[in-house]
This record gives structure tokens, C-alpha cells and sequence, in this order.
DNA sequence: GTATCGATTAGC
DNA sequence: CTAATCGATACA
């Protein structure tokens, strides 16, 4: 007898990140990403999402090797990879590839499903389309912080889900990463096409010299 | 040891 | 445009 349908699916197993970051870059973009907490579960669509890809990525926080700030992307793919930045924000990013290749992808912007309430009160905001835009609020709605760090995204209580992905009528599409210095050029970033949840890039960074 | 800079965000 | 705020990094 196979067991009852769960409403938001089940995790995807360590295989899905078991590959290139590009690849599961793209992958993720409309995936449901699920967070069980004791104060409640919340879940959103990926509407955006960059590749980070090690020692061949300057713009990589392990581009220069392993420190224990960014060991967890060193690690076994399908692990949560969460840092914290400019003092005072935390970025969620799903570890690829394989052990000691530290690939990764951050979660740059969510479509709020589940949970809404619950992500408003750790906002702080109401409207729906801020709510998870922007890596650092992504990591806000989720209740996530360092001590999350290193969470096996095959077993939870942090998950993608198995069912098939929801692009909501929008194409994906592919271009610039956001925030960086170096390596900006390349077309790292996927994102749901004129999607209401996802980032508008600022303005490019300067470059130092 | 000191100086600088972020895979950011909100606000003016 | 800038302040916020602190760990990681670069350099003396």
C-alpha cells in the first residue's frame, strides 16, 4: 500500500544536488522549498536563484580555499550552506557536486506559499512580493540563521520538495549575478521572468582600480 | 596589530 | 545616495 500524498511533497533526495551548481541552479527555479519550525512550517517557490561554483569562481566565498566560515560547502552536496553578512544578514544557499568541490547555490528570492503569517511577523512587512525578495530576507522569512548551517536538506526540517515545479506561467530566464565585484559577467543568476517576487538589480557594483 | 570590504537591506 | 554592523580578509 503506498502511503497517503503529503500536501507539499516529500524532500528530494541527495542526488538532485549531485551536480553541477548551473545545473541545480536552474533546476530549483520553481521548486517548493519547505521550512519545518517549532513556531510553524513555511514554504515558497524558488523564483530566483545564482550558481556559485568554487575554485573556478573568484566571486566564490571558496574561491580561495576552505575557512570555517564556508566549510559546509565543502562538504556532501545537498546540505544547507547559510552564512552571515554586512554584520547583520544571513544568506541560505544549497551546497552541489561533490565532497570537496564546493559548489553552491543561493536562494536569491521566494513566491510566499505557506505560512504567510508566520513569515510576516519575522519580517516585520505585510505585502507578499517583499516578503522573501532578496537573499537576506529569504533567510529572515525562513526563521534561518548560522546555527542552521550544515542542515541535511535530504531529511529536513529544510527541503526542496519532489513535486513538479511551478513556473506560474513565466519563463525562466538567465543572466547576470547580483552584489558581486568580480566574476560579475558571468550569467550565473536564473529567475522567473518578470515574476512580482523577484529582485530588480540595483546597479552593478563597481569594479575596485 | 589596524584597515577594508562584503553573494545586503531599508531609508532618504 | 548612505548607514547599519561585524566576521573574514589583507596587509604592516
Amino acid at each position: 500500500m503506498t502511503p497517503a500524498p503529503r500536501a507539499l511533497g516529500r524532500p528530494l533526495a541527495r542526488r538532485f544536488y549531485a551536480r553541477d551548481s548551473l545545473t541545480v541552479a536552474r533546476a530549483v527555479i520553481g521548486r517548493l522549498l519547505v521550512r519545518d519550525a517549532p513556531e510553524g512550517r513555511v514554504a515558497g517557490r524558488i523564483v530566483e536563484a545564482e550558481a556559485y561554483r568554487g575554485a573556478r569562481d573568484p566571486a566564490s566565498h571558496a574561491y580561495r580555499g576552505r575557512t570555517p566560515r564556508n566549510a559546509t560547502m565543502f562538504g556532501e552536496p545537498g546540505h544547507a550552506y547559510v552564512y552571515f553578512t554586512y554584520g547583520m544578514h544571513h544568506c541560505l544557499n544549497l551546497v552541489t557536486a561533490h565532497a570537496g568541490t564546493p559548489s553552491a547555490v543561493l536562494v536569491r528570492a521566494l513566491e510566499p506559499v505557506a505560512g504567510i503569517e508566520l513569515m510576516r511577523a519575522r519580517r516585520g512587512v505585510e505585502a507578499i512580493e517583499v516578503l522573501a525578495r532578496g537573499p537576506g530576507n529569504v533567510a529572515r522569512a525562513l526563521g534561518l540563521t548560522l546555527e542552521h548551517d550544515g542542515l541535511d536538506l535530504a531529511r529536513g526540517p529544510l527541503w526542496l520538495s519532489d513535486l513538479v515545479p511551478r513556473r506560474a506561467g513565466h519563463r525562466v530566464a538567465r543572466g547576470p549575478r547580483i552584489g558581486i565585484r568580480v566574476a560579475a559577467e558571468r550569467p550565473w543568476r536564473f529567475f522567473l521572468e518578470g515574476h512580482p517576487c523577484v529582485t530588480a538589480p540595483r546597479r552593478i557594483l563597481a569594479r575596485p582600480g
